[in-house]
DNA sequence: CGGGATCCCGAGCGATACTG
DNA sequence: CAGTATCGCTCGGGATCCCG
């Protein structure tokens, strides 16, 4: 572990700033993109939920960014996915206790972001 | 003010998923992008810095960039822009007190990246 | 129902040259 | 020294159709 102390305030390693194997960098880079933050969202929100009932939920994405997002969001650690083999087949999505972790820092990052100028 | 109070643990307001003006988003596009976060890990590590001193270090970046990132960082109230009316030109950056507050954020979410996969 | 396979566009970023 | 000005490309994402 190279991360400092807590007397250290800075976010990143040693070697910032942050290029290559920044561990905020991954993380940042775990929830980015356009809809993976909805998706974490909804999810969290309401628990396990199947596929075409996020898409529902999720206005404005397509099909692809959908699979696509699930799928990267499934090999980190954040999601877990369940497949039913059922006729006609049943898919659900859940989050991870690695993902309801994450929930209360992006909390503080949202009331962060909504207080941004009226501080002053 | 429409986000809960701290007994609901959903990073974002009432009615997530969170589209168009979710405080937690506008958050994620202030430091987004390629150079945001060494750029402000940078000043916030070493202090006030000089323009052409922040290209030497942060290893890759181009002229470009690094114009276009600082400005936006500018904009949004994360680091202090000075100029000196010298010959030849001298413009110092700094971090904000907006800015310090994020950090201690920014040092939870890399603290939940680098345990990532490690507590199983 | 839960995806895959294609095609396509434009933002984001890189490289290079130039300027007050 | 601290930027501007262009050009070009990659690739994240959108749209549409198809499949077991």
């Amino acid at each position: 572990m190279t991360i400092k102390s807590d007397q250290d305030n800075s976010p990143c390693k040693d070697n910032c700033p942050c290029m290559d194997c920044c561990p905020l960098g991954s993380a940042l880079s775990q929830i980015g993109g356009k809809w993976k933050i909805p998706i974490l969202c909804a999810l969290f929100q309401d628990g396990t939920t199947r596929f075409n009932e996020l898409k529902r939920k999720i206005r404005g994405i397509t099909n692809t960014m959908l699979v696509s997002s699930l799928k990267e969001l499934e090999e980190e650690g954040l999601i877990f996915r369940e497949q039913f083999m059922e006729m006609p087949v049943r898919v659900e999505y859940s989050v991870t206790d690695n993902c309801r972790d994450l929930m209360p820092i992006l909390k503080q990052l949202a009331y962060w972001g909504a207080q941004v100028h009226t501080i002053k």
